[in-house]
RNA sequence: GCCCCCAUCGUCUAGUGGCCCAGGAUGCCAGGUUCUCAGCCUGGAGACAGGGGUUCAAAUCCCCUUGGGGGUACCA
């Protein structure tokens, strides 16, 4: 394969937010670009003057910025291009290839003579596919406003900008007959075609808002990693050929071909992508986790001002293996942050609301506020002595002190839990669930 | 309706005629580690849509059926 001449765009329509099956479009071709050392151009096809918006070109500019998915070309908008197209409107027009139509409704536009015969195309991912052109109609090119349809646009640009391969849904797989028909009657030199399977929603129906989440902005905004989401994406349609599935990017790069490729649709799966976000997760250097948390925490309105320094480091740390994505560690980690903390009814009925635990609860207060050094070797040593003392396995101590002081009865090592919370915090939750939580009935929630 | 594409564990996939009574990952279940959960380790259940061919031999090739997806716009 000449790989100097490789040229690929990716080309969305600005009618709403980048989907992920639209970021795996993108992220086919950047692949296939990098991969053969060629352009990836990004090109907006904003011809529907109805639904275009400039907040879906910047959101489609961002998410491909956070995805990593750098373009060599472009922006370039097809709305700026019209009077290219109708230039080429015209020339079919006056080879009589194409010819004016006014509709039922008196719209006027420039219509393409369909040729019989057979078109047959040889796809890069599907082989040969064949059609009967006869089936086609003659279709518009050119539209009353002045704008050109998607098809003959795309062609028109694809001519133009020397684009060698067109990657794409194989929702366009029945668009290509009538563009290879474009192709023809311009004389343009035709592209390679290599239609990519779409992606389904985790029913697997087409792809839409009620399937959650499924623009790329979302992801960012719900914690993922960029490059966790792109490793999952690239593994939707594609695998390397063997066990390989953490990869990093120039690994991927490496190993994209278009004939390793699916034929097959995929469906989504949060599940696995969490799963994967995790491994990402603990493959990240502290510092830069501890950054990326940060940014996250701020943005949810944390006041990290007022964290001490290397504090949130050490929650990082802590959490580093616990937490799928940011936002999962912010639900985890809530109880650091406020005075308010919420407790869990069930939790605190089944640990705090039993005979003895506020006799428990006491000693364990003493023990802590006699602890001089309050991290989290010193309060491990002075509850185990404890639990020693007083006879009593550690679990039972564990459990109630965990709720009294996270609310939860599921939370990271409750030594370290303690020393990031600080003594103070620590044991003026303590006494308040000795005071109001212990052997009451009420209570769910209140001020600690 | 007509045209086109697709079909391996729930999901993502490996598999391009014998190496496959089908491998990996995720999820699920069980055990281990343990202050809970997560993580980690070990083990387990789990698929070639159905039917015909071709062949000494088929998950792999062909046909039909069924199922899913896409298109059939002056949307892209």
């Amino acid at each position: 394969m000449l790989s100097s001449h490789v040229k690929v765009r990716f080309a969305p329509s600005p009618t709403g937010y980048l989907h992920i099956g639209g970021a795996r479009t993108a992220l086919f071709n950047w692949l296939f670009a990098r991969h053969h050392k060629g352009v990836f151009l990004l090109r907006i096809e904003d011809t529907d003057q109805q639904r275009s918006t400039d907040d879906a070109t910047q959101a489609i500019l961002d998410s491909m910025k956070w995805l990593g998915l750098d373009w060599d070309e472009g922006p370039y908008f097809q709305s700026k291009r019209l009077p290219i197209y109708k230039e080429y409107a015209e020339r079919l027009v006056s080879q009589g290839k194409a010819f004016h139509d006014t509709d039922a409704e008196g719209r006027k536009a420039i219509r393409f003579k369909m040729q019989d015969g057979v078109t047959e195309f040889n796809d890069l991912i599907h082989g040969a596919i064949t059609f009967d052109a006869s089936l086609i109609e003659d279709f518009v090119l050119l539209k009353a406003d002045g704008f050109p349809t998607y098809n003959f646009a795309c062609v028109v640009d694809d001519a133009d900008m020397g684009i060698t391969h067109i990657i794409r849904g194989d929702d366009h797989i029945s668009n290509t007959p009538k563009q290879i028909a474009l192709y023809q009657a311009f004389g343009f030199k035709l592209p390679e075609f290599g239609h990519i399977p779409m992606i389904l929603g985790e029913d697997g129906s087409r792809l839409s808002k009620r399937h959650g989440a499924t623009s790329v902005t979302e992801y960012r905004d719900r914690g993922y990693m960029p490059h966790a989401l792109v490793n999952f994406l690239a593994l939707l349609g594609w695998s390397p050929g063997n066990d390989l599935e953490i990869m990093s990017v120039p690994e991927m790069i490496e190993k994209f071909t278009l004939k390793r490729a699916n034929k097959t649709s995929a469906q989504f799966n949060n599940t696995k992508l969490d799963w994967m976000n995790g491994q990402y997760i603990k493959n990240t250097p502290i510092e830069q986790l501890t950054a990326e948390a940060w940014k996250y925490f701020e943005k949810a309105g944390i006041d990290t001002k007022r964290l001490p320094e290397g504090w949130l480091l050490s929650l990082a740390r802590l959490y580093q293996e616990r937490f799928k994505t940011f936002h999962d560690l912010l639900n985890q980690t809530g109880f650091f942050f406020t005075d308010t903390i919420e407790y869990d009814a069930a939790a605190v009925d089944k640990f705090l609301k039993k005979e003895r635990i506020t006799d428990l609860l006491k000693e364990v207060h003493a023990a802590l506020s006699a602890t001089v050094i309050f991290d989290k070797n010193n309060l491990e040593n002075s509850l185990r002595d404890l639990t020693e003392k007083i006879g009593v396995g550690f679990s039972k101590l564990a459990q109630p002190l965990r709720v009294a002081v996270t609310g939860k009865s599921v939370s990271a090592g409750i030594f370290e839990t303690m020393e990031l919370l600080g003594r103070e915090k620590t044991l003026k939750r303590l006494a308040y669930a000795i005071h109001n939580l212990c052997e009451k009935t009420e209570t769910v929630k209140s001020v600690a």
